[in-house]
RNA sequence: GGAGAGGUAGCGAAGUGGCCGUAACGCGCCCGACUCGAAAUCGGGUUACGGGCUUAUCCCCCGUACGUGGGUUCAAAUCCCACCCUCUCCGCCA
């Protein structure tokens, strides 16, 4: 079975956020240091400002506490109205009830609730100053992340497969395609623009049979439950998942509206349960999907301008967990298992690697990407990427659980992976399959998906 | 797109300015009594979040929340405005 010696160490409880309430607490470690997420900023600053600058983040911590020191400044002085004008008011109703008057309490009152708007109004600002620094604030990386600055820095944390000896000059992915006949980027170009691919015929028929053998095989061996969510999202989703504020940029917007095209399958399945409090005994709920994601790629202008590698539009099989804070660890494992079994039946060489903390996701607290052998580029090139979020993505979006015994409610962990990009793998098996003679075999199999189908021959 | 109805605890639902939001009433759920055990019945309990206090996730005190956001008022579930969602009917449509 799966090697599951990989366990990493103790979890550093998530700093993040939260739209609505952001104050919300942070779920219970193993150890002691069970506290307000907040207070992790106000007690500790110096971790926090330590993972921050792991991170090469230059957010001042300062700036923040200044802030929520204002901010609870305020509150307890609105409070304090607050609970006189209540009691006034009952004061003033039972006044009227007996038919007297109550002219002085309620000039007093005006004062009070004149001030109550005045700290409100103040106390707002403050807050939304405060939640905005918050949701600027990347998760803290887990302690075993690598320290590193870029992609160079990745350790290889594992290989499997050989990568393939060919007597003959491999071809790129992009060529081959053209040549069989099955992708045509000339025409997309024309119904649409740069960065757009038709595929027609064998190349549609094996794409589709990569996504189905990739749904069979998490639904049925890994229980994953298959869902077909909207590829059509608000913005409330978008920021629980992290893609907002920050990366406005990479996201297509429909025109006039608050709704944006999926860039993953990650945002509808994790923003499912969104501002839900689920039971203990629903963990782990595990989803899979099969969604086009687009991205605008916006700055990686010049990168992968040829082929299927980088498209404003693919297909991708994601997975998406939710789990109990003590178990995430090694589910974040077995999630990645779960994609490296599509690569090792396809028979396509890989390796995964750790993302060092300068090449790491904005809400990950770790992530492994997997790489696929190409042997048309002699790279190896993403095409899985796992990461446990631990309670960021759940704090703000409110996916909490109640345990049993204690009766309290914690935050989940999330975590999400690809199970795998679809128009990569078809790069990957083009590349991988491609014959002496031009042609391409079929994976075995995929065979069962294609009616049998073992070849695509070079037409004449 | 047009017309109408609605959104209050886990669910159903009452409440039309203060005496009703730890929210009536019913269901569900938890504990107890009765019982050999169960059902039925009877009694009790059962929102979340924030601030303060605190070693503390207990207790206690305070605040907030009736789809969302504004407004009127000393006081809003209740009155006014805008928006969102659900349902019914009509039109249109794959």
């Amino acid at each position: 079975m799966f090697d599951t010696s990989l366990r990493p160490g103790r979890p550093i409880p998530g700093l993040g956020f939260f739209p609505e309430k952001p104050y919300a607490k942070a779920p219970r470690d193993e150890g002691d240091m069970t506290m307000l997420d907040l207070k992790l900023v106000q007690k500790h600053p110096e971790l926090v400002r330590e993972a921050l600058a792991r991170r090469a983040s230059s957010l001042d911590i300062a700036e923040f506490t200044a802030l929520d020191d204002r901010r609870r400044e305020l509150l307890q002085e609105s409070e304090a109205l607050k609970a006189e004008r209540n009691k006034a008011s009952g004061d003033i109703a039972k006044a009227k009830r007996e038919g007297g008057e109550a002219t002085e309490l309620l000039a007093r009152m005006a004062t009070v609730s004149d001030r109550i708007k005045v700290l409100e109004a103040e106390l707002s600002t403050i807050e939304e100053a405060e939640t905005a620094w918050l949701m600027s604030v990347p998760n803290i990386p887990h302690q075993s992340v690598p320290l590193g600055q870029s992609e160079h820095d990745n350790p290889v944390l594992r290989t499997w497969g050989d990568i393939p000896a060919f007597n003959f000059e491999p071809k790129e992915h992009w060529e081959l395609g053209a040549a069989l006949g099955g992708l045509d980027f000339e025409r997309a170009a024309k119904i649409t623009g740069s960065r757009f691919a038709v595929s027609l015929g064998w190349a549609a028929r094996l794409e589709r049979a990569l996504a189905s053998f990739m749904l069979d095989v998490q639904t049925r061996e890994h229980g994953y439950v298959e869902v077909l969510p909207p590829y059509i999202v608000n913005s409330a989703s978008l920021t629980g998942t992290s893609q907002l504020p920050k990366f406005a940029d990479d996201l297509f917007k429909l025109a006039g509206t608050d709704y944006y095209l999926i860039p993953t399958a990650e945002v509808p399945l994790t923003n499912m349960h969104r501002d839900e409090t689920l039971t203990e005994d629903d963990l782990p709920i595990t989803y899979c999907a099969l969604t086009p994601c687009f991205r605008s790629e916006a700055g990686s202008y010049g990168k992968d301008t040829k082929g299927l590698i980088r498209q404003h539009q693919f297909h991708k099989v994601e997975l998406v967990r939710f789990e109990h804070p003590e178990r995430s660890w090694e589910a974040l494992d077995l999630l990645t298992r779960h994609a490296e079994v599509i690569l090792q039946r396809l028979g396509l060489p890989y390796r995964v690697i750790t993302l060092c903390t300068g090449d790491m996701g904005f809400g990950s607290a770790k992530t492994y990407d997997i790489e696929v052998w190409l042997p048309g580029q002699q790279k190896f090139r993403e095409i899985s990427s796992c990461t446990n979020f631990e309670d960021f993505q759940a704090r703000r979006a409110g996916i909490r659980f109640k345990s049993k015994q204690s009766k309290k409610s914690a935050l989940v962990h999330t975590l999400n992976g690809s199970g795998l990009a679809v128009g990569r793998t078809l790069v990957a098996v083009l590349e991988n399959y491609q014959q002496a003679d031009g042609s391409l075999v079929i994976p075995e199999v995929l065979r069962p998906y294609l009616h049998g189908e073992e070849h695509v021959i070079l037409p004449v």
